[in-house]
DNA sequence: ACCTGAACACCGTTCAAGT
DNA sequence: ACCTGAACACCGTTCAAGT
């Protein structure tokens, strides 16, 4: 029925840009500044052109947040991942895992719209199936596949949150009251106190990860 | 020294509003609309008066945020805790959950600043203990805490995002791509294919919880 | 002491017009 | 077809002035 356009009959006004190069442009300002810093505005001003002539190639900031992402899954590596499934299980999510701390801005719009695009899938697929492969039913594969990601995104997330304040050179809310916890009221992290800071800047997330794990499995 | 003063001698124009009465209008306004319907002009508007007069009682937005914060985590109830160190561990966390998922716009918050406040720290407090007397050192105990933290605060924002994507009506992105998942390259998920929706509906945060906390403990 | 109005420096997006 | 400018309906916050 419809035959094939050997070359679009290109009428109008020749482009200026190209949603590439607005993409491109929003993947510079978006990794330099967090998602907080791309503006229509801004980005206009990265490609040099018009806030307005940005929504000639995206329909507006959620498609365009939706393209950055499905972007920066199709670029992510799939490693092998081995034959036991436990192994398997975990090897998926630390994947997931270093996917995510890779490209800190990432979480902000997958908390908007979770597991980020198709792609993102494959961490998941993976991760229920040697769940299952462990010996859990589908069901209860489902539900550990959920546990695992409650307690990544919540990794990520809360470690991007103190990364930005830590940014913030004034001392935050939270030093403040670790300054001064009431020995009477609050003991064990009295006497924690100054270690506090240390010991949650330590990465134990594969840690957590395999006690739950261990925890989920038969 | 300084002599007690029993009645500060009031001067110039009285005063309209009250810190009080601004922080009620702020807590209506954010239960009914979300962190992100709260802004000083409509706020202002709340409490019949113009953005620039909050000024005068509160420092600026992030300020008035950390009150509100303070003034749930005062409300919050204490529950008494079991003995049994193991339990109370769990008993702890799964109060610090409900804490959090009875009011969905502290997460927002929150993940800004973590900790919520000094009423928060008694969730921390019973968590750490409880994971020392079950038999972890004080650093191990942390690091478990934060563990604990991590999931709970992942389950709460994740749900939270659910609940928002679920009351705009339109298909989100994510149902869509589950409508038509590869049988070739997503096997298992395909064969889940309708029943995820389902079953990541269910409340599973103690299940997971208990896993976590089995393999946390020795 | 407390409040107001006007103003600044921003947003995302729509609409009508230009090339 | 692609881009522009002006405009709308918003933000948080500062500053100088009023009572």
């Amino acid at each position: 029925m419809a035959q094939s356009v050997p070359q679009r009959p290109r009428v109008g006004r020749p482009p200026r840009i190209s949603r590439e190069e607005v993409l491109a442009a929003a993947r510079r300002v978006v990794e330099e500044g967090g998602v907080g810093s791309l503006t229509m505005r801004r980005l206009a001003a990265e490609v040099g052109s018009t806030p307005m002539a940005l929504y000639h190639h995206v329909k507006d900031k959620e498609e365009l947040l939706l393209l950055l992402l499905d972007d920066y899954a199709a670029g992510l590596a799939r490693p092998a991942l081995p034959e036991d499934p436990r192994e398997r299980l975990v090897t998926a999510a630390l994947a997931m895992h270093d996917a995510l701390a890779g490209c800190a801005w990432v979480v902000e719009v997958l908390v908007a719209d979770d597991l980020m695009s198709d792609a993102g899938l494959w961490y998941a697929e993976n991760i229920v199936d040697a769940a299952v492969a462990c010996g859990l039913t589908p069901e209860r594969a489902v539900h550990a596949y959920r546990s695992i990601w409650y307690y990544t995104a919540g990794e990520i997330i809360i470690r991007a949150a103190g990364r930005r304040r830590a940014a913030d050179d004034r001392p935050t809310h939270r030093e403040r009251v670790f300054a001064d916890l009431d020995e009477e009221t609050l003991p064990r992290l009295a006497s924690i106190g100054g270690r506090w800071a240390t010991l949650t800047a330590q990465d134990t997330y594969r840690q957590g990860l395999e006690a739950l794990v261990e925890g989920l499995l038969p």
